[in-house]
RNA sequence: GGUCAGUUAGCUCAGUGGUAGAGCACCGCUUUCACACGGCGGGGGUCACAGGUUCAAGCCCUGUACUGACCACCA
């Protein structure tokens, strides 16, 4: 052995003998183990399907850690363990990585029409999937990689449009004109959920609102004067004494020569502003639900693209929104009816893709009915057969669910499940699982022509099937009954309502039952000073550059090229030659996972420190040279594996032995409580501060000196003991402790083709020995009092 | 406006009633005998603040301050 732990020389080699010898495939576990399938308990992970949009970040390679350790420790543990992989074709983000690269090149999606832009998206899906999986597999993720899935591949594909057209025939979807959240620049309805609300400075305009019967004036307030071009009506508080009688005249709508009625309307605030506002059904989702109530007329006055159409006066047709708001507050300003402008700060809504300002926008689209759905996944946490680790995040999914709004799950593009849905010349529309399945159940003859919806589904439509499609659903296959429901989900709080709910909400409806048992909720991975990871703030960090490490000059240039906001880089730069003034060494894969584990602590988000991870790195040289003495000292010589013969133990190998047994214990302890942290903390603890400070120096004279009986119990209890410990760390570090144990396991009277298949360390209370321990523990104290008096 | 976290050593964080902990960083000594990515020794915290419960409180209760996150239709 190498005196030094080289990760690189190993890592590969590994990787690719599980892969290869089908290690990661239940089936072959089983037969390799000798054990039935059938007899097995079952453990499933879906892996949350990482974009095709990029590479992986670190919050993905500590979601994969966690994961992967579950599924090593259940693996060894003798549980039927499947973790699938699979990457998420990602709509509206994937669609515009692509459009993004063609406008480099001067090309728009429309120039090349929907099937030519569809080859250029499954180019780049190709691309980047490919960069996910090498990143997936070269961290060590023991995935089943003969049953990877792609959320738009023909199995997932049939499975939503089944879900569509079940939900369809149960009564739960209906097409409508609504009120929806409209990106001017993608040109598409978005759910609620992509709608990110910021406050942001802004005025409140004054208007005056000349009373038609020329008896004065009304003064509304609004954040918006461009709508006033849609305006329907006028709205005061019924018991205001300002205004109440004027409820039910009409005022003159100024700029567009019209009147509209004055109306009370208990939502209206009398604090706020001048009491009175102006109401725009079209534009506003309370003005909306206003007009409902007093049968309002719709005035729309926007085209697709947020400009003023031709519903408004000629003086604004064709004018962007801004722009058309500077004109409107101009006129009126001309016309004397400008009565203030004050600063005022408001909640702005914004795509969260586009980052532009989103549009309440009346158009036909698909809706699922979420309130029964949701009753039933609130249901299903309460009765306790679906638990969240830790438990505040249900307070969380809690809330969303007892206010939840119908989904509106069309999405205008062109990247994504399209919907099985056709109409006929008339605009009437026909759901089915195909064109022919609709004409023969709508007895359409070849004279009726149809016409397939153009849109596509909302990504999280098809997300929301992910622990079941990815089994075969809706066939009930062989995997489905193995592994539905499966047992946890990893992921972060960040989409516990875009998708842990709704996964909840469809496995419940569909299959009647939960799609995982638990829910462990990560937080998330930020920067060593606290910051979100960002592309666009230039510091996100590849996870592979600190498993191979990475020169300064490399990872500036790394995160400087690209961006969406090319003037960021000289700061980019300069914040990054501040952080890593050296680059980034080298740390390997078994030693970031480790700081991943020892940093996963619950419901905190997670600071990520590069030194800690060479901490680490140092931990995992520790553990290769303990192998190293432990091989010099009884390579050739007897370790004790013939039992008939005499073993002496001292009460050092009685001690070791009995901290060992608590050692697992705690283990099992720290698995069961997704404690990760503590975990990691454990095994350290004890590696360093027990079996290599104490136990290795307190055999040495044993080694040296003690009769041939103590010899081979010294040697016994080195090998036995390093090799439970490589078998309780595998799930953290999976290739170093693979490399040693095969070295050592045969000493320990051990073996088999992998440590992954070897079984996990229980504890035996029959090896807990207290007496021993009270001794050591003596012992330790009097030498380190000894050495206290010497250090003075 | 509502909700949920957090505030413990220079930094990052453990610690759910009984004499303050870890890693990293720091200081001193130490390179022949597994490991200098090492060993040995050491310094460092009135556990945000104010009350309360208790024989005993980072830990339980009440309130305050600050930080962060999420949800929400005040034009």
């Amino acid at each position: 052995m190498d005196k030094t732990f080289d990760p690189k020389s190993i890592e590969a080699r590994w990787c690719e003998t599980w892969e290869k010898s089908g290690y990661y495939t239940p089936e072959t576990v089983a037969q390799l183990r000798g054990a039935d399938r059938a007899t097995m308990p079952a453990y499933s992970i879906m892996i949350p399907p990482p974009n095709v949009t990029g590479t992986l970040h670190m919050g993905h390679a500590f979601q994969h850690t966690v994961m992967d350790a579950l599924t090593r420790y259940h693996r060894m543990r003798g549980f039927d363990a499947l973790w699938l992989p699979g990457t998420d074709h990602a709509g509206i983000a994937t669609q515009m990585v692509v459009e993004r690269q063609l406008a480099a090149q001067g090309i728009k999606r429309t120039d090349l029409g929907r099937e030519k832009f569809l080859e250029k998206v499954w180019e780049w899906k190709e691309y980047s999937g490919n960069t996910i999986t090498h990143q997936i597999r070269r961290m060590g993720n023991s995935v089943d990689w003969t049953r990877e899935r792609f959320t738009m591949d023909a199995q997932c594909n049939a499975a939503v449009t089944e879900e569509f057209v079940r939900l369809f025939e149960d009564g739960l979807i209906y097409r409508g004109k609504r009120l929806v959240n409209w990106d001017p620049v993608l040109l598409t309805a978005i759910s609620d959920l992509e709608v990110e609300s910021k406050e942001e400075n802004g005025k409140l305009w004054h208007f005056r609102y000349p009373l038609a019967d020329g008896s004065g004036h009304l003064v509304v307030a609004t954040t918006r004067p461009e709508t006033m071009l849609g305006d329907t009506a006028v709205a005061v508080h019924p018991e205001d004494e300002r205004y109440q009688h004027l409820i039910g005249k009409t005022v003159k709508l100024p700029l567009c020569d019209r009147e509209i009625p004055v109306i009370g309307d208990d939502y209206v605030d009398r604090e706020f502003g001048t009491g009175v506002v102006k109401i725009t059904p079209a534009h506003d989702f309370n003005d909306y639900a206003m007009g409902q109530r007093h049968n309002l007329p719709i005035r729309n006055v926007f085209t697709p693209t947020a400009q003023i159409n031709d519903e408004a006066p000629a003086a604004y047709r064709g004018l962007d929104r801004f722009e058309a708001r500077k004109r409107v507050v101009e006129d009126l300003e001309k016309l004397g009816l400008l009565d203030a402008i004050k600063d005022h700060k408001l909640m702005v809504p914004r795509g969260d893709r586009t980052g532009v300002v989103v549009e309440p926008f009346l158009t036909d689209q698909w809706f699922v009915n979420m309130k029964g759905l949701a009753e039933r996944a609130l249901k299903s946490v309460k009765d306790g057969q679906m638990r969240f680790v830790p438990e505040n995040w249900v307070n969380t999914y809690d809330q969303w669910l007892e206010n939840i709004q119908d989904w509106c799950i069309s999405r205008n593009l062109w990247w994504g499940h399209r919907i099985p849905a056709w109409y006929d010349e008339g605009g009437k529309h026909y759901v089915g699982r195909t064109e022919e399945e609709v004409r023969s159940q709508y007895q359409l003859d070849a004279s009726v022509t149809l016409k397939q919806d153009e849109d596509s589904f909302d990504t999280w439509f098809s997300s929301a099937l992910w622990p079941f499609s990815t089994l075969g659903w809706p066939t009930p296959t062989d995997d489905l009954k193995r592994w539905y429901p499966s047992s946890v989900l990893v992921t972060g709080f960040d989409i516990i309502f875009f998708w842990v709910a709704r996964m909840a909400m469809m496995g419940l409806h569909f299959l009647d039952d939960v799609p995982f048992r638990e829910v462990y909720i990560t937080g998330l991975v930020r920067d060593s000073e606290g910051n979100k990871m960002s592309k666009s703030k230039g510091n996100v960090l590849d996870p592979l550059d600190l498993v191979d490490g990475i020169a300064l000059e490399d990872l500036v240039k790394k995160r400087t090229t690209g961006l969406m906001q090319p003037q960021m880089a000289v700061k980019i730069e300069a914040s990054t030659r501040r952080m890593f003034p050296t680059g980034i060494e080298p740390v390997g894969v078994d030693a970031l996972r480790f700081t991943f584990m020892a940093l996963a602590s619950t419901g905190r988000d997670i600071r990520f420190d590069a030194a800690r991870a060479s901490g680490y790195r140092n931990f995992c040289n520790k553990i290769w040279n303990a192998a190293r003495f432990v091989l010099m000292n009884v390579e050739g010589k007897d370790c004790g594996q013939d039992a008939s013969l005499p073993a002496t133990l001292s009460s050092a190998d009685r001690w070791i032995a009995s901290r060992l047994q608590k050692l697992e214990t705690e283990v099992a302890g720290h698995f069961q409580n997704y404690r990760f942290d503590l975990l990691a903390q454990s095994l350290y603890q004890f590696i360093w501060n027990e079996y290599c400070d104490w136990y290795l120096e307190l055999s040495k004279p044993a080694l040296q000196q003690g009769d041939e009986a103590a010899q081979r119990a010294a040697r016994r209890t080195l090998v036995r003991v390093l090799e439970t410990v490589l078998r309780l760390l595998h799930p953290l570090m999976p290739f170093l402790t693979e490399e040693i144990w095969q070295q050592i396991a045969p000493l320990a009277g051990r073996g088999g083709p992998s440590i992954m298949l070897a079984d996990y360390p229980q504890a035996n209370p029959d090896k807990i020995d207290e007496a021993a321990e009270a001794d050591i523990e003596w012992l330790k104290a009097f030498i380190l009092g000894v050495r206290q008096i010497r250090g003075e």
